[in-house]
DNA sequence: CATAATATCTTACATACGTAGGACATGTCA
DNA sequence: TGACATGTCCTACGTATGTAAGATATTATG
């Protein structure tokens, strides 16, 4: 059981974190090519903050060419988890049913979005 | 239209904010009483949360007694409006459903809540 | 193989955050 | 009205965060 207690992502880490996990495993460059140019941040920037999740215990690494490819180190749903459950508790204290209705009232799932939901906990 | 650009709550913040809003109107020994037990704050603390928040803007106070009466100076649902894109950006690159299949997988909402959504989208 | 292009490693630094103590003010109650 | 309890104001301080530069190493290429 490795229930360790990881220090909490910051909002940036948070950012390039996803990345990761969208690419399954990453070098800066494709991480940097990956944000949205919108995005501004140098190379080094990227570069610390993989080390910083590394350093926190979210990615692992491992030799590819001259870079490094990142990977995660802990399992995405967990972190998910841990993340979101946070979020709610600090800003609706813990009732997941006000962000729900706010996703909703601002157009940002549809009806068809719900039914899945619905099958889903059907299924359970 | 005020539509300033409000610098971002910090994580202790949001949950002060939170509970601001929960009493609509509330002192440092109020917000200190409605914390729980477990976490562990002192009043000073609460204090310099609370003018952190108000020197962001998100409070204004006025005199109560010998004490302030912290009220919110923005609307409630623009900051949960503002505060939930970002973090919907930083964890799901934007995406609410991921958020969604993570509450109904963890059993944070069921069948009745996700009725209810249904029929406020079927509203709109 | 020498050099350019790329990477990493180390270091930095201003500002934010979490946390709170001390000095001073003020409402309250005997 | 004077002391006490309770507040605010100002200050502090170690660590985290966002951002990145400089020094050094390494791969690929002509």
């Amino acid at each position: 059981m490795t229930k360790r207690k990881l220090r909490a992502m910051s909002p940036s880490e948070t950012e390039i974190l996803r990345l990761v996990w969208q690419l399954e495993e990453a070098t800066v460059q494709q991480i940097c090519d990956l944000l949205p140019p919108k995005r501004n941040i140098a190379y080094k920037t990227v570069q610390t903050l993989l080390r910083r999740l590394e350093d926190k215990g979210y990615l692992k690494h491992k030799i590819k060419g001259k870079a490094h490819a990142f990977f995660p180190a802990v399992k995405r749903d967990d972190v998910v988890k841990r993340t979101v459950v946070d979020f709610l508790d600090r800003l609706f204290g813990g009732d997941p049913r006000p962000l729900m209705q706010f996703l909703a009232e601002d157009g940002r799932i549809d009806a068809e979005d719900i039914d899945k939901l619905r099958r889903l906990i059907e299924k359970k």
